[in-house]
DNA sequence: GCCAAGCTCTGTATCGGTCGAGATGGCTGT
DNA sequence: ACAGCCATCTCGACCGATACAGAGCTTGGC
């Protein structure tokens, strides 16, 4: 039998309430009597309060749900998402509190029994599209959810669409017509290829939906339609799945002077293609990524930057201490375009 | 005020119990009560039973908590411990089990508060030296505890020692004897540079203290003493302490042949030195690595291949169901050499 | 026609703490 | 001497569910 706060209460002999107190409340006792229990505890092989009952009794339960939607693998390969769970990790330490992964792998029965189930205080969301399931069971459970897309009323992001834009209206500077988008979410089958993007407001992913929408404003203000613009879908957010994208754009022809991804990863893996096809990135083809990860940098690429780890922070905050003010509840984050050799003028001719 | 079972009971006219068995035991009632009460929950805006209040109860917290040394931005940027989370992910989800990060940034007292208040029923440690009072407090919570180290009954883990032996002894083939050793936790105050190990066996890291103890082995067997060969500290795993700690080795005069280090991590980071200063791997500098990550094939580095993925999944099997023969508690996996070009034959005249 | 066996559902104890009000007793101030 | 106060500890209710024994009623076999 494992002992209980009583067992360590009738040893020392005193009340229940007393030996909690020597745990929880430390200025409720006298020193001399929290010392006698804590020994009494010791040598009973008693470690301190059941966390479980703990929380059931204080209402916290001492935890913050982190719901992804891609496998644990893909979502850590990210370091985008590393740094925003950084930030988040970095905020749950100092308020005492855990974080506890929900991985949906897919968005079945056993992925909502997972969040309906999961002890936590709140959900903070990562990149899961609107339509899950999942979301809705979030939502049900009366906690605070934080999202980065535009469910709940806690929200931290940045402004997608003026983001984007800004890089579409850097490509249109630069001259360039022949441009293809390479994204995630944007087939309903997650399928690589080519698609019909006809309405972007009716992607059902934000992420997506948003930064289309950015690259669709900038491009239709310099007078280039978007129905000339390539739209290719990634079945994942990686470098392999962005690399599979970008050979449909690279081996068309004419060959579009510019493709830009909805992330840095994706990015990263039009530089792979490429590189394959010795082709020259920021002379033969301009790329755009998003997010500014350490490989961005590294790979001499252009980019939107947005800060990962603030983002992860704010979330966090959000979650434990919800503001009062409606107004307080969503936070903007700015973000700038990082121009670097990945990017330079259409070439000649091109047109 | 948030609806309760009793709530619902209460609404259909039923008793608690019957809808608890609704939620938890279908098969304990009628499908058409069943149904009834599931709809009633919905209108009243129940999400089903309190995770804690079920946990307090039945006595399954439904989590496992997983130790961290290193902050999270680097343990998850190591994509062998990504791949061993993967695996453990993989068996938590199989089981209806959440997974709770405890990441122990420092050894203080807020760490032992983490361990002790964590809703878990076991804990899986990822790479925590044994000298960790978190550790005790983990073992102190009566829990199943599965160690990648020596520490606790339940372990899987590699045979470290065959493996790099088996390391050493492909250097000592190619003939090098001026060697170099990079490794992470091998100097008290783990900074980078050149440190005294007179003896391995006194190191508190069970991996460094099991994988230098293999390279001594084969050296030793060869007529190489340890006092000949240069142990370098790494001040964290990752590539760019990896470089930092292998500018100590390779800007001596005489130059190493060969330095090998006891992760990929480290090991890619010696690749960056090497690149630096214009050598080539495997001619002027043989260097190898330790857990073929997918970068290191990418890198034609040579190294010892550990199935990370499967070592995690034995963890969560291990701590979800225990074997009774204390035999099966501890779990060895096999290794495997894997040479590729970033050894070589030592340079003529290097003796 | 009768008793055992099933199927449904109920009732009570219990999981292991925390909470808030209140009891106790020594000390101070007047 | 007495009220008032602080520091210290106790008491009983409560958090929201699950476990287990058993009650009531229908079935089925002989």
């Amino acid at each position: 039998m494992k002992p209980t706060l009583q067992t360590v209460a009738d040893r020392v002999g005193v009340s229940r309430s007393t030996v909690s107190n020597a745990y929880s409340r430390p200025d409720q006792l006298s020193p001399e009597l929290r010392e006698k229990i804590l020994d009494a505890a010791r040598e009973l092989g008693y470690s301190g309060p059941n966390p479980t009952a703990r929380s059931l009794r204080s209402g916290r339960a001492g935890a913050i749900g982190v719901l992804f939607t891609t496998a644990l693998s893909i979502a850590f390969t990210d370091p985008y998402a590393v740094q925003f769970l950084r930030g988040l990790a970095e905020v749950a330490e100092d308020n005492r509190t855990g974080l506890l992964l929900v991985p949906l792998r897919d968005d079945d029965e056993g992925a909502l029994e997972a969040v309906r189930n999961a002890a936590v205080d709140g959900f903070v969301v990562y990149c899961v599209p609107g339509w899950y399931k999942a979301m809705e069971a979030a939502w049900a459970r009366g906690i605070p959810v934080v999202n980065s897309d535009h469910f709940g009323s806690l929200f931290v992001g940045i402004d997608e669409i003026a983001s984007t834009r800004a890089a579409g209206e850097h490509l249109m500077r630069l001259g360039h017509r022949r441009i293809a988008i390479v994204a995630d979410y944007i087939s309903p089958d997650r399928r690589t290829g080519e698609v019909s993007v006809p309405s972007v407001e009716g992607l059902g992913s934000y992420v997506s939906r948003e930064r289309l929408t950015g690259y669709r404003d900038a491009f239709a203000a310099a007078g280039l339609p978007w129905s000339d613009v390539i739209t290719i879908s990634a079945a994942g957010n990686s470098r392999e799945h962005g690399a599979a994208a970008a050979a449909h754009a690279l081996d068309r022809s004419p060959r579009p002077t510019a493709v830009v991804a909805t992330t840095d990863l994706l990015a990263l893996g039009v530089l792979d293609a490429l590189a394959a096809r010795d082709l020259r990135p920021g002379r033969d083809v301009s790329v755009i990524g998003f997010d500014d990860i350490p490989d961005a940098a590294q790979a001499h690429m252009t980019t939107v930057r947005q800060p990962a780890l603030e983002r992860g922070r704010i979330a966090g905050r959000l979650l434990l201490d919800p503001p009062d003010d409606p107004a307080d509840r969503r936070v903007v984050l700015p973000t700038e375009l990082v121009v670097r050799a990945s990017t330079g003028p259409a070439p000649a001719g091109s047109n």
